[in-house]
DNA sequence: AGGATGATCGTCT
DNA sequence: GACGATCATCCTC
């Protein structure tokens, strides 16, 4: 699959464009086990001044990351057992990001059914625990600069036209109410409710 | 297909 | 010491 990688600066800076313009691009991953890819179908936005961000109450060890520069990749762990990957939004010194929560697997099916263990591809990258494991996303990429490095890196897709809708936010207790979940409208490979009525 | 539950640990209070 | 931007498993329908 001959894939086009995306060039630093082609996507939007602010949150929620860029949640929109991730769904249909190609997430890829590239290591000595070989490669493997998926499309995003699933985003969430979460904003500068959004309680439910992590960067909400100030800047710490592990929220650094969305301070910095816009598209990093922001990496943590969550509930003990699961690394969500986001990429950091809006320009230097403003914390925020995107949560990718789903991706409907592409290349390297085998690899990915080997770190997730099971071969069941619909459970393989829906969700957004499950898509760092199957594509062996780790603690070190946690600031990684996506438009540089030939190890984890984002190519051009496709996102049909008004495919695109929004819904709640998936998991959360505080600021629950905001529609910042975009998702593929019917993608079976999508995490939550994927086909609620248009905004 | 969908709801409830417990595991598990880094991070911050 | 409490709390999650979750997941796998077990249950019922």
């Amino acid at each position: 699959m001959n894939l086009r990688r995306i060039e630093a600066g082609s996507l939007p800076v602010e949150s929620r464009a860029l949640a929109k313009a991730l769904i249909g691009c190609i997430l890829v991953s590239e290591g000595a086990q070989g490669r493997a890819s998926g499309r995003i179908v699933e985003t969430e936005a979460y904003l500068p001044g959004d309680p439910a961000c992590h960067a909400y109450t100030g800047r710490s060890a592990r929220n650094a990351t969305l301070f910095g520069p816009p598209h990093r990749a922001y990496v943590y762990q969550i509930y003990g057992r699961s690394l969500c990957f986001n990429l950091a939004s809006e320009p230097e010194g403003t914390g925020a990001g995107v949560l990718v929560r789903a991706l409907e697997p592409l290349e390297g099916i085998a690899l990915m059914e080997t770190r997730r263990g099971t071969t069941v591809v619909r459970d393989l990258c829906r969700g957004p625990g499950r898509l760092t494991q199957a594509l062996g996303i780790d603690r070190a990429v946690d600031g990684a600069d996506l438009s540089v490095g030939d190890g984890l890196w984002l190519a051009e897709g496709v996102s049909p036209p008004g495919r695109i809708r929004s819904s709640r936010r998936i998991g959360l207790t505080r600021a629950a109410e905001r529609r910042l979940r975009y998702y593929e409208a019917g993608n079976r490979f999508v995490s939550g409710p994927r086909n609620l009525s248009p905004p």
